[in-house]
DNA sequence: TCTTGACTCTCCCCTTGGGGCAGCCCTTAT
DNA sequence: ATAAGGGCTGCCCCAAGGGGAGAGTCAAGA
């Protein structure tokens, strides 16, 4: 029995062009070569190599891997070396798609819930706020070092994290340099130490109003939203909160004339 | 602010020769190139390029992805449906790789038990075998005629197969035709039906030997066994079985002089 | 100012696992 | 005998760069 590398083809699911290639690369030789014409031949043995050679193909074996294989491999028991390291490697890759998909995952639910957020028109309403898990890092100076507070932040809570940033501000006026503000994320659980304290922040009821801008024009919403408060003659508490809503991405930076922040001024 | 490429690559991690090619694919194009020189100079608006390169590379994304991104999308909402194909891709990967995995982890299983079980050297013992849960498939004929029975259990019990194949032999005498016996699995679970029987298979105390070699020499240890028997004046039971321990592999035939093959016969 | 060593440029070849095509030869059936 | 359909080699192509050659450039120290 000898098949034309076209039958051999049908017969193992391999490509003409794969066969030829694993011939000049040693792999499978064919059984007869036509010393005049060069045609392949394939007999019953190829078939058996073949078969090998698929399946070293779906363990994720290369091409050079399993030709090591089958010139030193009689029997599975012989390349168990070789079948345990190509298990870890195929852990760690299933490790990192784990990982990379989680990513993803977070990406997409985000911007889920964003879309969910703005389609109330950015209107101001009064609106409750439970009570939260919040990790925080107070500090005072200057607004443009936030972004320290939110690195230590992030590298402590790690995956306890349960919500979009903020920024509570203790301040009852404006204030360019020595602010006193706490950048913080809702959490899951978390202990207190170096600087960052977890708590309680207690919920109730506030104004707000989202913000659809960079974050150097926030000045008109809080405008419009004292505004709104004096007309109705609400008595405010403090910390005012800040909540980032829509920031730079995790992949891109994005247009900051698409930011979304939500400003909530608590009241009495 | 400038750096040369040198520089833009410790600054963002990527090779030389990974910038270089950004480039020519126009994916990443520096801000600035010397018109004499050729000199490729890049500034911070390439930085942050290059941070969304690196992240949507570790998100498995290829370069023509990549380009494609860049060049419509400024935020992540706008590749929505692109991370959802993406996170699909890599579901399936995960998947494959852990089916592989799997087989993997079981071949090595297979293998370590082999090895335990052909510690004690290849001598006649007595021995007790429990009672197990098999799934049979009795026919009558030939013996050639096993592999269909086998491969019916094999895809109807799939992942319900809890030990080596066995062979229950129901003759008290050799019979090369019309011979009644029953391929099995031991099982974990499984029904009846389809001619395939579940049932407990009582165990007891066995003559037991382990055979090595093909197995059209089995006679040489079946006479071996027998032997014994008569020589201890022990009553046999029937069926007898042979447990296939090692044969032809997942990856291998292997070489039939390796084949390991355990005969038990029951004595009352 | 000159030199020198470190950078950078373009080009070319190599990798893996093939796909596709051109031009030619071979086989087989009618 | 002829036509159709295989099969052969050789060449170019893909991704995502790595390695190196040979030539040109830049910046700092003497």
């Amino acid at each position: 029995m000898k098949f034309s590398i076209g039958e051999f083809s049908r017969i193992t699911s391999l490509s003409i062009k794969s066969l030829r290639l694993y011939h000049e690369k040693e792999i499978l030789i064919p059984s007869e070569i036509d010393e005049f014409t060069g045609y392949r031949y394939y007999n019953e043995t190829n078939i058996e190599c073949a078969r090998t050679i698929k399946i070293l193909k779906e363990y994720d074996f290369s091409l050079a891997e399993i030709k090591e294989i089958i010139d030193d491999c009689g029997e599975e028991s012989e390349m168990m070396n070789m079948l345990i390291q190509k298990k870890e490697e195929i852990e760690k890759k299933i490790d990192h798609y784990k990982n990379v998909s989680l990513s993803i995952e977070l990406i997409i639910q985000q911007e889920k819930e964003i879309k969910m957020k703005t389609e109330n028109e950015f209107e101001i309403e009064e609106k409750e706020v439970e009570t939260m898990l919040i990790a925080g890092y107070r500090m005072k100076g200057k607004y443009s070092e936030v972004g320290k507070a939110y690195g230590i932040l992030g590298k402590t809570l790690g995956r306890h994290i349960n919500g979009k940033a903020m920024n509570l501000y203790y301040d009852s006026e404006f204030k360019e340099e020595d602010a006193d503000f706490e950048p913080c994320f809702p959490v899951r659980k978390g202990n207190s130490g170096d600087g960052i304290s977890v708590r309680e922040l207690k919920g109730g009821k506030c104004v707000s109003i989202i913000h659809k801008g960079p974050y150097d024009k926030l000045g008109d919403s809080y405008k419009k939203i004292f505004s709104y408060i004096n007309e109705k003659n609400y008595k405010t508490e403090i910390p005012s909160r800040e909540v980032y809503i829509k920031g730079p991405g995790m992949i891109f930076k994005g247009n900051p004339n698409n930011y979304l922040t939500e400003i909530q001024v608590f009241i009495k």
